[in-house]
DNA sequence: GAAAAGATTACCT
DNA sequence: GGTAATCTTTTCC
């Protein structure tokens, strides 16, 4: 018997981030209104945690990252050159990046790597600050199983590049570049 | 007020 | 492999 997905609390997002971010592999994420709405299943994420030179928030609360101060589960879009990323708020001034996943139902747009995945949502600079855990648009499920998951370094970041901080479930093919090891096209072995 | 720096991506050789 | 695009926020006079 498969067991059901259980929507994703405030408590669920209210723990460590690394936490959040280990377990958000394998969910889903519904973005947009009911009936038009975009699902994906997350398979890449990476944590900014307290104390981390590379989190938007390392010298404190600054206009830009507002956001990552509000509740659990607040929603942190920052722009980057001409695109948007999406970020999971967990506790204050910590977020999970959400860097790749695998299109559910119809869904045309590419969702390797933060920018395209949250092109392909449809997220806005307008929607950072968005409470996704009482949102009619923005809903998140758990996972059922618990996937396989390698961990390593983030991605394009200068400061503390060498924190094991990023995660991705083994042998997706969905996985955004360059490629953790245990995730090539071609899994190599179990 | 000016300058630099990106949690990226697309396109080049 | 490398670099340009592009624009907001942050940081430094």
């Amino acid at each position: 018997m498969i067991p059901r997905r259980p929507r994703l609390g405030r408590r669920f997002f209210d723990r460590p981030t690394v936490t959040v971010a280990r377990e958000l592999l394998g969910a889903h994420l519904g973005v947009g209104p009911a009936g038009r709405r975009r699902w994906v299943e997350i398979v890449e994420c990476e944590a900014y945690v307290a104390d981390d030179p590379a989190n938007h928030a390392y010298r404190g609360m600054t206009r830009r990252n507002r956001s990552m101060f509000g509740r659990p589960g607040t929603l942190y879009i920052y722009r980057i050159h001409r695109v948007v990323c999406a970020n999971a708020v967990t506790r204050p001034g910590e977020a999970v990046l959400l860097r790749a996943a695998r299109p559910l139902g119809p869904m045309a747009d590419s969702t390797r790597g933060p920018g395209r995945l949250a092109r392909a949502l449809g997220f806005r600079l307008a929607d950072d600050g968005t409470d996704m855990v009482d949102s009619p648009t923005i809903v998140w499920y758990g996972r059922r199983e618990i996937p396989p998951i390698v961990a390593g370094p983030r991605v394009g970041i200068r400061r503390a590049a060498d924190a094991p901080l990023r995660w991705a479930i083994r042998g997706s093919p969905w996985v955004s570049l360059p490629r953790p090891p245990g995730v090539s096209p071609r899994p190599t072995g179990a």
